[in-house]
DNA sequence: TGCAATCTACAACTATGTTATAACAGTGTC
DNA sequence: GACACTGTTATAACATAGTTGTAGATTGCA
């Protein structure tokens, strides 16, 4: 999380992630960091360029504990049930740093574009999923290219998490319910036998389906 | 879109909109509006009560476009193509109104909460996707309750659709393949012989395995 | 016409991100 | 030790944001 930084630098990190999850993305203003800091707005600006600086911090600190989670999950004998569990957690997390993930996904920060850097970091706890699909491959429970599936499941998972917390909720039960429904459709489609062999024309062109 | 209001209020609309449509929600600003209406901002506040009522009237229109091109599309005699037809007009849609659609479910404008007038104008577009769905269950291609199913296709569809917009892409590929490639794996897990049983969560890593 | 309500424009208020400005602390060189 | 250089600090200022007063103009109605 904490890049190579001083006391100050830290103290502004701690109080910007503090703001954000105690009052959301609303509370994070140059001028209330640096309070809670106990510094001038200044030490934000010169160790971290601006506001910006700071929230892309921000940024990758939420993906490192999305990686977190999902890497502190113990492995089974069963790759679907580990698959199944890594999504859980996905959603889970995303919940419990809801504001963190706000501004991952949410576009929280008005102006805010991740850097080139932690677009990687970004990249990094995608390839923790593709790592998940890629056993179930393996064992044979899902059929297709890795990275696809990846993005199909990852896409799915986002889009859920987000109604949930946008708070949209047409029929009004329980969201764990829609979403293990959701991975029950996911895990169906990519299963071997009743499954779609992904797109038939693109992945076969690529030649990913040895 | 534009509710009751007189020429000012429909002009104030109108200037809203071309704003965010042209340069992003960035220049949504009473000031800019207000100007580009050609009225004071107070006729602003008079109208729409601030800013907040003015982008709660870009949120509905940008539901009305996402109905308007879903109810738009012909009526075929698969009820399957239909359905992908509308997946598809659905991003479509939300990426030729893509400030629209950031404003709508992206936290574009950062303390706008939809009305509740509008959170049915919301629904009601789900609604449309519902009875798609129950084309296809009806049909016999998938199985399920149609309402939940909706629920599930919309939050992928909404996912894939985000990260396309955020310009999240690990694989670096065609985008419309990608949401292809998910649509192919939503429909076969909602297939009546390799789907999952979708309104119980019973299927579980034991009934996989093919 | 007279009255009350509403709308209008202008200015002011608070808060935002950012940028000068000037004082201070450290660092190396002569 | 004196000097220039570099970076940090705090204060203050700037531009812009949403919103709110205030007083004049307009409108609707009796």
């Amino acid at each position: 999380m904490a890049r190579r930084t001083d006391d100050t630098g830290a103290a502004i990190l701690r109080a910007a992630s503090d703001l954000l999850a105690a009052e959301g993305p609303g509370a994070l203003s140059v001028r209330r960091i640096a309070a809670a800091a106990g510094c001038s707005t200044m030490g934000l600006y010169s160790r971290f360029g601006g506001k910006d600086g700071v929230v892309d911090e921000l940024f990758a600190e939420g993906f490192e504990h999305l990686c977190a989670a999902m890497q502190g999950l113990p492995t089974s004998a069963s790759a679907l049930d580990d698959f199944r569990a890594c999504a859980l957690q996905y959603r889970r997390t995303a919940l419990d740093f809801s504001t963190h993930y706000m501004v991952m996904f949410g576009g929280a920060v008005p102006g805010f574009e991740p850097s080139p850097e932690n677009h990687l970091v970004a990249k990094e706890s995608f390839e923790l999923l593709v790592a998940r699909v890629q056993r179930c491959i393996d064992d044979g429970d899902f059929v297709g290219d890795p990275s696809r599936i990846a993005e199909i499941v990852w896409g799915a998972m986002h889009g859920m998490v987000m109604l949930e917390l946008i708070g949209i909720d047409p029929r009004g039960d329980d969201p764990v319910t829609r979403y293990e429904a959701m991975l029950d459709v996911l895990i169906a489609g990519l299963r071997p036998g009743g499954g779609a062999p992904t797109p038939a024309p693109a992945l076969t062109a690529e030649g990913t389906r040895a």
